[in-house]
DNA sequence: AATTTTCATTCAGGTCACATTCATATAGGC
DNA sequence: GCCTATATGAATGTGACCTGAATGAAAATT
């Protein structure tokens, strides 16, 4: 999962950005209004964390904007506590959550997982794809109940694919989501992982649409 | 819109169900973990606000058995503020959003609204043509329920008719769909694309117009 | 009915996308 | 700082599927 930050003190942002990447996110940050603006209307993201009181543009102005190109991400707005009536400006322009300052990076990370899972579809923190489940609590893989084993890329590329479960998936689409910005794209790492993954899982689900990309569906044979 | 509000404090709820009704909600509401539990397995709601501090069964257990029982409507928590770690709890339940006591009404409502906008975005695309169904998530054809399995160009030469459906097709405007620009026109790849389409699909909705070109059409075998 | 045109069907190359394996580079743990 | 685990890129193999030609069937035109 790839996420975009903008929060313009240095600590702060530095702080956040590290417990994002210790979760396993890819993360992009930007360090005022404009910067934060200009990725997240040119990369995909699957969830931004908006901080409101920012340099050169300010928060709501970028959310506003975002929503008005059209992009749908979900946004998660950070801003100092009680000042509530914020928060209805935040939520009236498109936020789909808030965390005020100080906070528990605990709370900020379960409100982000459950806006990116929410933004896929799926109600609960487990998410089953047939034999296939995910506690995305834990970032455990189990099949049958048994737990596999992956290693951190493995995981990113399956989590993400069964957040996007039945749709299918280019390898680009891949890429985006599992690398930051700039990647040497034209290797085959993609195909690689997706074998190993297939092998550790032990079925047949993470099918290979010709030309497209990949499909993680729920079907027997 | 139709919500459920679960909350043992009898002035609260009094008051809260007040605010949604004024609100234009059509609101059911329930004192204690049961019943909320009991409405909310067996009614259609858009949406829950939910205590978590509740007589004979807890709010967290009620959310999770929800969940386990495959109801997805948005939760939103209601619950003492700064109780930070149930929060945690309950965002990984599969709350999908969390409102500290004492609050502002406003802010209850700005909430709902996000989370009432957010799960509206769900909406599964599919277009059928008689016994054919295309599921655009998936890009899965289904005739009578029965998975077909086409190649990608089969695929988008028959999700192209269905988009169109039941208008007449020339050749060449498949083509033009099917290939970028230069296309060397003098092979017949299209009949035998529509061959093999017709045959996996055994049906005759895919007809030939003499001299003007293909139609998918709604008509008996 | 004969001829011509248009469309259907079958089939065998040949290509390209993908799978697989391995060797090397890199990072992370102790 | 060493060692193991993991990521990466290249080489090679393999099969799916697109293509085009050849043949056959069905309309349409005469």
């Amino acid at each position: 999962m790839r996420l975009l930050l903008v929060e313009d003190d240095k600590d702060l942002n530095r702080q956040i950005k590290a417990a994002l990447i210790d979760n396993g996110y890819v993360v992009d940050s930007a360090q005022d209004g404009e910067e934060g603006h200009f990725l997240g209307s040119t990369e995909a993201y699957d969830a931004v964390v908006l901080d409101l009181g920012l340099p050169l543009m300010d928060g709501i102005s970028v959310l506003e904007s975002w929503r008005r190109e059209g992009h749908k991400m979900p946004v998660l707005i950070l801003t100092a506590r009680d000042r509530w009536n914020d928060k209805v400006a935040g939520f009236d322009a498109g936020a789909d959550d808030y965390v005020a300052k100080p906070f528990h990076m605990e709370e900020l990370l379960a409100r982000l997982r459950a806006l990116i899972r929410r933004a896929a579809g799926h109600a609960s923190s487990e998410i089953t794809c047939g034999p296939i489940l995910l506690d995305t609590k834990t970032s455990r893989i189990f099949v049958n109940d048994a737990q596999v084993k992956l290693t951190s890329l493995e995981f990113r590329l399956l989590s993400y694919m069964l957040h996007q479960q039945g749709r299918v998936i280019s390898r680009t689409e891949l890429v985006e989501h599992l690398y930051d910005q700039d990647f040497d794209r034209d290797s085959n790492t993609i195909e690689v992982f997706v074998g190993r993954i297939r092998k550790k899982l032990g079925t047949n689900m993470l099918k290979t649409v010709r030309g497209l990309g990949y499909q993680l569906i729920e079907e027997g044979v």
